[in-house]
DNA sequence: GGATCTGTTCTATAAGTGATAGAACAGATT
DNA sequence: AATCTGTTCTATCACTTATAGAACAGATCC
């Protein structure tokens, strides 16, 4: 598996890996069941010591994202389609998150339509389930 | 000024400045010219140490948000409509950011419906100015 | 002029985080 | 038996965060 990683930048490795498996998921690269490399592995391909890359799969374990047992390795849990859809809470977390982010493009200047279109360009990238979570009006893959 | 801080949150209490006032000059609490406390006045109205709102002013000054200086104090740089758009690269960080984001709410299994109405609402709480930049087809406020 | 407030800069300390490293254990596979 | 797996523990080094005190230069007010 290869994964772009910055070592020198200002996010932490361990996140940076964090980061790369979800967008792995969300774009269907990492469909629910599929293997990750284990955690020796993975940090043999990057470089990097297995506790970071281990404190990265940790954090996407306690997100609800990963299943790791001894004899299965690391394995996508969530198929987005029928899991739960998230745990409460976590949602306002994220929205706040949203909310900020938002906010900075508008403080910068960029138009509520330019916004938007960069909110659909990123989701453009992304492989929903048929049939999805109470509504599936969006792009999705057809 | 009243911000909601949270000095025991996993984000710095420097960067949770930063981002209320982000969300300030997004939602047009504070727009273009505004002025912002000193750095002692809020730091005691916050009952944190001078240096770490220093800390978060510097970070909007960076940002080309805020303009600085011992006479006029912290005044809003930035209005939306006529500055320049933003300093390219910027952008790109932000995107980056905007799809991780993004990202992990299609892994939890949110749909794409579901998402966009999330950013729709983040955005409907912002004040973009008359004339947006370039294009101004989203909500705003008329 | 003198006092005060401002932003800015410098050093310093204590606590926490990030990344590395080595070692060991228990379950599973070959 | 040998090997690989995830997991846990301690340990170290560098960096960040937040606090604190002190000092300087420009601006303002009495």
């Amino acid at each position: 598996m290869l994964l772009p990683i910055e070592p020198d930048g200002p996010v932490p490795i361990y996140q940076q890996i964090r980061d790369r498996i979800v967008e792995a998921i969300a774009s269907g690269v990492q469909p629910a069941g599929s293997g990750l490399p284990s955690v020796r592995q993975l940090a043999v391909d990057l470089g990097v010591n297995f506790h970071t890359v281990n404190k990265g799969y940790d954090a996407l374990r306690r997100e609800g994202l990963l299943r790791i047992g001894r004899k299965s390795g690391a394995v996508v849990r969530r198929d987005p389609a029928s899991g739960p859809p998230e745990d409460p809470g976590l949602i306002d977390d994220w929205a706040a998150r949203l909310h900020t982010l938002l906010a900075e493009a508008a403080a910068q200047g960029m138009s509520a339509a330019q916004i938007m279109a960069h909110c659909e360009a990123a989701i453009a990238g992304f492989a929903f389930p048929p049939g999805g979570s109470t509504a599936s009006a969006g792009g999705g893959r057809p």
